[in-house]
Order: C-alpha cells, then sequence, then structure tokens
DNA sequence: GCAGATAGTCAACAATCGTTTACACGTCAA
DNA sequence: TTGACGTGTAAACGATTGTTGACTATCTGC
C-alpha cells in the first residue's frame, strides 16, 4: 500500500493521521503502556515527527482527548425517558458517551494491560459473588455488579477525578442521591422474566 | 533511626514489610508508574530482595492487591437501611470499600499520575457543565455528576473489567436497574435544604 | 568458635523509554 | 535548473526500567 502510493507530503493530513493514531491507541492502552512508536507505526511516519508536530507525549495526549471527548448524543432528545434511553445506550454494542471508546479514554488511559486481567479475576471471584450471596433473590448477580459499579463510578470522580459537585460539603444532597440508587438495587429486583 | 537499631533478620517480617509497601505505592499510583526501588525504598531494603521474595513486579503486585480486596464492613448489618448507610460511609472521609485506598486500589492501579490532573480538568470544565445545564433544577451540578458517576462505573465493570454479570444478554434486567437509576437524577432534586 | 545456611546488598545486565541532533528527500519559486 | 524551505527519516542520546548473578553479612546449630 504505502509503496504504490508513495503519500504526497501534507503536513496538515499528516498531523491529523498522527492525532488520529494516538486516539486510538490511547483508548485501548494506558498513557503509559502507549509509546511513541508506537503511535508513530499505526500513523506511518516516523517517531520524531510526533515529537515534532505535538512537541511532546503528554502535549500528545492533552490534544487527543480534548478532541475526544463529548457527550452530545445523549443529550439528544427530551428529558422524559432519558433513563430509558440512556440505558438501551449503555447496553447497545457499541456505546459511546464520548469519542472514540467511552470509558477507555477515562479510565483506560491510566492503566496497564497486564494488570487488567488480574484485578478482573479478583472482582468477580470474589467480591462479587460475596455482595450476590448477601443480597439473594432473582438476579442477585446483576444487583451485585450494579452496587459495585455504584460505588466504583462514585468514588472515582469523587476521590481521584476530585470532582468538585461531589466535594463532601455537598453532603446531605450526595447522600440522598446514592442512598436512593444503592437501596434500590438491594430492596428491588426487578420484575422482568430473563 | 535505621543505624541506631540495625533491624534484625527475619525473612517473613520483612517478606511483610515489603508487600505493605508495595500496597501503599500501588494504592497512590499506578502500576506502571510504580517502580520496584520505590517500593524497596518505602519497605527499607534492596531492589534485588523484592524481586527474590515475589519473583516479578507482577507477581507482586497480584498478592499486594489480592491481600487488599474484602468488602465485610459495608455488608455488616440489616438489609433494611443499607442503602442510606452505604452512601453515608461513601461520603465519609476515609471512606474504604476495599482495604487501603479503594477506588485507588482498582482504577488507580492502572493509570499514570501525569495524566489525572488532564481528565480531571476536561470532565470538571467541558462535560459536567454540559450535563449540569441540560438538566437544570436544584443541585443540578450533583445530579449531573451522579449521571457520569453511573455511566463510568458502569461502564468500567462492564467493558474493561467484562463482569460476566453485567454482559449484554442479561440486557432486559440491567436496562430497568439502570433506567431507574438514571432517570431519578434527571427527575428528583432531593428536597434537602443545603 | 566454626561451618553452613539464610538474609540481604551491590553492580551490572539488556531492554525500552521519550527526546534530540544531523541529515535526506520532495516541492515550489525564481 | 537551481537554490531554499518545509516535510520526513535515521540514528543515537541519556535516563530509567525490571531483572539477575556474584558477593557480603548475619544468624543458627554443633
Amino acid at each position: 500500500m504505502s509503496e504504490s502510493s508513495p503519500q504526497q507530503r501534507n503536513a496538515e493530513t499528516t498531523r491529523k493521521r498522527i492525532l488520529a493514531a494516538a486516539q486510538r491507541r490511547f483508548s485501548k492502552q494506558s498513557f503509559d503502556a502507549t509509546g511513541m512508536r508506537e503511535i508513530a507505526a499505526e500513523a506511518g511516519v516516523n517517531v520524531a515527527l510526533v515529537n515534532r508536530y505535538f512537541g511532546s507525549k503528554e502535549q500528545l495526549f492533552e490534544e487527543a482527548v480534548a478532541e475526544a471527548i463529548t457527550i452530545d448524543a445523549l443529550l439528544a432528545g427530551p428529558q422524559d425517558g432519558f433513563g430509558t434511553r440512556t440505558a438501551s445506550a449503555m447496553l447497545s454494542k457499541d456505546f459511546k458517551y464520548i469519542n472514540l471508546d467511552p470509558t477507555a479514554a477515562f479510565v483506560n488511559s491510566l492503566g496497564s494491560p497486564v494488570v487488567g486481567e488480574r484485578l478482573r479475576r479478583a472482582v468477580e471471584e470474589r467480591l462479587l459473588p460475596e455482595i450476590s450471596g448477601w443480597l439473594g433473590g432473582a438476579h442477585a448477580d446483576q444487583r451485585a455488579a450494579m452496587i459495585f459499579s455504584a460505588l466504583l463510578g462514585f468514588d472515582v470522580l469523587r476521590r481521584m477525578a476530585r470532582i468538585d459537585a461531589l466535594n463532601t460539603r455537598h453532603g446531605p444532597v450526595l447522600e440522598d442521591l446514592c442512598a436512593a440508587t444503592l437501596q434500590s438495587y438491594v430492596d428491588g429486583a426487578p420484575d422482568t422474566e430473563d
């Protein structure tokens, strides 16, 4: 391919190709795990060129995610039925609440590839069964996972990302919101035939 | 300190000291960002000894998190009021749903330090205001953050950790659970005076 | 007090990282 | 056609990584 069509020189096009490659890699691997040479190879250019256009790996990353972060699709439409609509979207095969690869761009952009499997097994084989057994009832596995997901998402934003809206000074409001959600997983097994 | 008390030799004690140091570091930094020499220094031993006791960095990590993962405290007590109780705990200053540092041990164990701030700002300054403005009403910032937290936690577990209970084949159940939660954030501003 | 085993250190390994410097190619104006 | 500028490459830099083999120090049992 690259030999038959020698790829005419164009700075702007090349820059975009590098940025797209960076977005793809950062969506699937952590910042640390992603190498400059890896990005350059995917873009079909030399490593030095990446540094030339973006200065450093950090600046490249910043530009890559800045362009990819938007949530427009989910906010299109009326507020009635948002929950149903979004829940449906969340379960769709290629769900994207931010561009490219959803949570990956946020969380997986941190993270080492080899670590994933280790943590996955610890959660799946030890933590969730514990909650699930404690819950009992129909769809206990799903409800257990939802509880852990609520804990996880909340804590990631509040403590890791230090989102101000989740600061302790808003405690009363947040407690009410969390309480209702969590209790609903404990009490309510949804009456769905599965 | 270490000169006045020459630290008598004890393999078992030293091993535990290394493991504790590893847990502390992995709780605060990513797997990649944490170096063997860093752990060894915190444990007060030579790098080579860490490899000698644990074989490799991966094995050390696995043993470190395996010991730290438990959720006992939250499951102690009746199911009535679990939501209220857990929500309260989530907001407490030193909340731990797994030992040491909560979500950090799960998510931060993936991740690069320099990346955190970049993502944090992207979410806080662009994503959340967008949702918040769309929501309107009281405590819109908190409700927006809760929505994103639900998205994040769910997607991390389902797609990154590939938790089986959240597999698409359980779609109907999960959709009901997610829908109720998400819609509650859209409709309901809790009637708390703040 | 003296082997011998165990606990721990030192130094170097090979690999990979992000980055930079020096150079070659391609294109366009004169 | 030639010079010059912008695009791209090649190669090496220094630093740091996880890991290993040879070595030293300490402790234990005789």
